[in-house]
DNA sequence: CAAAATGATACTTGG
DNA sequence: TATCATTTTG
């Protein structure tokens, strides 16, 4: 152990080595806290510390499973095993799962991700006959979402005047009704949601003390690590928890909260010595990762912000290169210079893909640095996003296993009723939801009991609904013997799943096949890496637990050296050698939506410190003067942040150092194609004619440009991919193409703000392949 | 009831 | 630009 703490600085060594009390430490970016946290564990351990009474917490099960890793090297695998460690998420359903039947729900209950539990809200929404143009759904999830991070139940909001009336004030009167009627329809389906593992383990902590006192006894040591972005939930498990012995270390860095939008609560760290008694508090300074130009950029930013506690971050580091600010035309030659840009640094100082990260502040904004990087052959991956088990064909397939093992889970029933198709439509299952809730059981139990129930269902129906219980149970039953592998691969080959895939054809159907195969493949690792079970269906359970909770940054597929892409939400605690921020606009960085209050925009501006401090030795800052936005080009101006920094610390790119590492940029737009790029000059621009001379909407009719015939041709022969990238221009836009190999049968708009469509044939069949909006017409 | 065509809507951020 | 919901058609 002693060569362990040697490791360590004096300030870093104090935290580590206090075993017993409450403590704060308040680390700035790159100080070292992971470091204090997975040495402190270790060394309770050295001091006699029972591995299975430490908790700790942390914000990616990915750091948790890394931090057990770096804890394993110093203590041994098997003592390290013991430990309690992963997100809060995780760690609570765990618990549910034991003592979950305390509160009435079964031990196999589902989990519902964000997507069911707005699916739920939306079929609630429209049971109730509400208009769906004032209960938008996604507003009511955020609405019930935040009640439960608050601890509001559905008791406590009826006993809320303030809380009601400001509902009623926005013209949603019966809010409270569909948070009592969507948490009855969880409860009744078996599922709890994210916000649910919280809540549900406050009442469970609440309401039974032999409970609490069970795991305040287990848990005799709880770290807390990113303590700034716990939310009001959070923050009474963990005093409850910590209540008996007081041994509560919380790490967290207020200058990094960014997840106020989901609930965290900054109070929870400012308060942090009020809670408790005799409160050490720590501070690292000191910054180990980047250059004395990265950390005073990054530091004469956040010095903005008003709400911040006292701390200055400083670095022995080098002096290193200044932060580097590059403007660009269009989001497509920002992701053109990015992408030269890292292929110029990869050359010039033989650096790894790894070595390079690209944030952005939406999601949305990865596809033109995609487009960019794909040209390059820079080999990139994209985290977060729509992650792989979000996807349509991974949600079906998980859907049935969701089903086999929890009847109950209505979400998942109607996903699968009918997928594939087997003769049940949306009346049916309208009927049997109905019936549902007035015989107060399941949807399947009323399907198991259809011929006594009263339902208007025809018999034609009702033996296809019998047919779909009696599938569902045979899994079941299967599952009684079968691990979750050998069940999956049944499952999509009797319902006809992978039939129904296999006849699609289009380039998106062999991907969807493909996700299916990688998703079989997930579950055969998952199944072989699991010890002996006592009970063979322990194996589907175990599984879906970890998919119900997994993010994509946890899916380490031990893949090549790649370039990441990522929102800077997800960048939090990495770090990287070059990291480029981009997409550095008014309205999007800081975002529209987050500039109505002070501490909205203090928090975009905390993000943006986030993205600054990931980078090691070089930050570059990119910005474009117009971007496509809901497909449509929209003008932007830079955003009020790269002013922020202190300009000895930033340096603009010269326009020749700027032709030098991408000579193609800007103004050659329609100038000598780049290589390997099919590019359309001018006389492509399809003529267009006015069909109809009456006013609004005006129609247009664009007569298909012959090249564009001609060039699909040579795609299918050059590309042996069904697809190829193109750009044609119309006007004065390039649009982005994709085409598919067929024909053009029409192009046409309406009305001054132009709509266009793009039809091909594809394979025989009619297809619209594209739609898109705003061509500037011209002529 | 299924499949196809059309229309609407969304771009914060995530466990 | 992609997806989802709704409407129309078969």
């Amino acid at each position: 152990m002693e060569k362990y703490l040697s490791q360590l600085n004096e300030a870093q060594l104090a935290p580590t080595i206090q075993k017993d009390g409450p403590m704060i430490v308040i680390a700035g970016a790159g100080s070292g806290k992971t470091r204090v946290l997975t040495f402190r564990i270790a060394y309770l351990m050295s001091q006699g510390v029972d591995s299975f009474n430490i908790l700790a917490l942390t914000f990616t099960n990915k750091a948790a499973r890394e931090m057990k890793g770096r804890i394993a090297e110093i203590v041994g695998s098997g003592e390290a095993k013991n430990l309690w460690m992963g997100t809060f998420h995780s760690v609570f359903a765990k618990i549910l799962r034991f003592e979950g039947h305390h509160l009435g729900f079964p031990s196999n209950f589902t989990i519902y991700d964000t997507q069911d539990s707005q699916r739920l809200m939306g079929s609630i929404i429209k049971e109730m006959g509400l208009d769906k143009e004032v209960y938008k759904t996604k507003q009511v999830y955020s609405r019930i979402s935040s009640y439960k991070n608050s601890l509001i139940t559905v008791k406590a909001y009826f006993k809320n005047p303030e809380l009601m009336e400001a509902d009623a004030m926005a013209r949603r009167p019966r809010m409270g009704e569909i948070y009592a009627a969507y948490v009855d329809r969880c409860f009744k389906a078996g599922a709890m949601d994210f916000d649910d593992l919280l809540l549900r383990t406050n009442e469970l902590l609440t309401r039974f003390p032999t409970v609490l006192a069970k795991y305040q006894d287990k848990f005799r040591y709880i770290l807390v690590d990113e303590y700034q972005d716990t939310n009001h939930s959070q923050y009474l498990i963990v005093r409850a928890l910590a209540d008996r012995f007081q041994n509560i270390c919380v790490v967290g860095d207020d200058a990094q909260s960014i997840y106020a939008f989901r609930g965290a609560n900054i109070n929870n760290i400012l308060n942090f010595q009020k809670d408790y008694d005799n409160v050490k508090l720590y501070r690292l300074e000191q910054n180990y990762r980047s250059t004395k130009n990265i950390v005073n950029a990054a530091n004469s930013v956040i010095d903005h912000n008003q709400t911040k506690l006292d701390k200055v971050v400083w670095t022995s580091n080098e002096e290193g290169s200044k932060v580097i600010v590059h403007r660009s035309l269009t989001d497509g030659d920002e992701g053109r210079f990015v992408a030269s840009s890292i292929f110029e640094n990869k050359m010039q100082h033989q650096l790894p893909n790894s070595d390079f990260a690209i944030l952005y502040r939406t999601n949305a904004q990865s596809r033109a640095m995609e487009d960019a990087l794909r040209k390059r052959e820079i080999p990139y991956r994209i985290y977060g996003g729509l992650s792989f088990y979000q996807r349509k064909e991974i949600k079906d397939v998980l859907a049935y296993l969701r089903l086999v093992l929890n009847p109950a889970d209505e979400e998942a029933l109607k996903r699968v009723i009918n997928y594939p198709a087997r003769g049940i439509g949306q009346t049916t299952i309208d009927r049997l939801m109905v019936a549902a809730n007035g015989y107060k059981k399941t949807i399947f139990e009323i399907i198991k009991n259809i011929d006594k129930v009263d339902i208007k269902i025809n018999g034609g129906t009702k033996n296809k609904l019998r047919d779909f219980a009696t599938l569902i149970e045979s899994f079941q039953v299967m599952n009684q013997t079968a691990n979750a592998f050998d069940l999956a691969e049944y499952i999509t080959k009797t319902t006809g799943l992978i039939k129904e895939l296999n006849k699609d054809g289009t380039p998106e159907g062999v991907v969807k096949l493909e996700n299916v195969e990688e998703l079989l493949n997930g579950i055969k690792d998952f199944v072989e890496g699991q010890l002996e079970l006592a009970d063979a269906s322990d194996s589907l359970a175990e599984f879906l637990e970890d998919v119900a909770l997994a993010t994509d940054m946890d899916a380490d597929k031990g893949d090549e050296d790649h370039v990441a892409l990522m929102t800077i939400h997800l960048a939090k605690g990495l770090e990287f050698s070059h990291v480029y921020i981009v997409g550095l606009e008014e309205d999007l960085f800081p975002s529209a939506m987050s500039m109505n209050t002070r501490s909205e925009l203090e928090e975009e501006r905390r993000l943006f410190y986030v993205a600054l401090t990931r980078a090691e030795k070089q930050a570059y800052l990119t910005y474009a003067l117009s971007r496509y936005r809901w497909g449509k080009l929209v003008d932007s101006e830079p955003s009020r942040f790269i002013e922020e920094i202190d300009e000895q610390y930033v340096e603009n790119l010269t326009p020749e150092e700027e032709r030098r590492i991408n000579p193609m940029l800007s103004e050659d737009i329609f100038g000598d194609a780049p290589p390997n790029k099919i590019r359309f000059k001018k006389a492509v621009q399809p003529k267009i004619q006015k069909k109809s001379s009456k006013k609004e909407p005006e129609n247009f009719k664009l007569s298909v440009p012959k090249k564009l015939k001609k060039v699909e041709k040579t795609a299918a022969t050059t590309d042996n991919a069904n697809l190829f990238d193109s750009e044609l221009a119309v006007g004065n836009f390039v649009k982005h193409l994709r085409f598919g190999k067929g024909e053009v049968l029409k192009i046409e708009g309406k009305g001054g703000d132009v709509k266009a469509e793009i039809r091909f044939e594809v394979g025989g069949v009619k297809k619209l392949l594209l739609r898109f909006a705003k061509l500037k017409i011209i002529g």
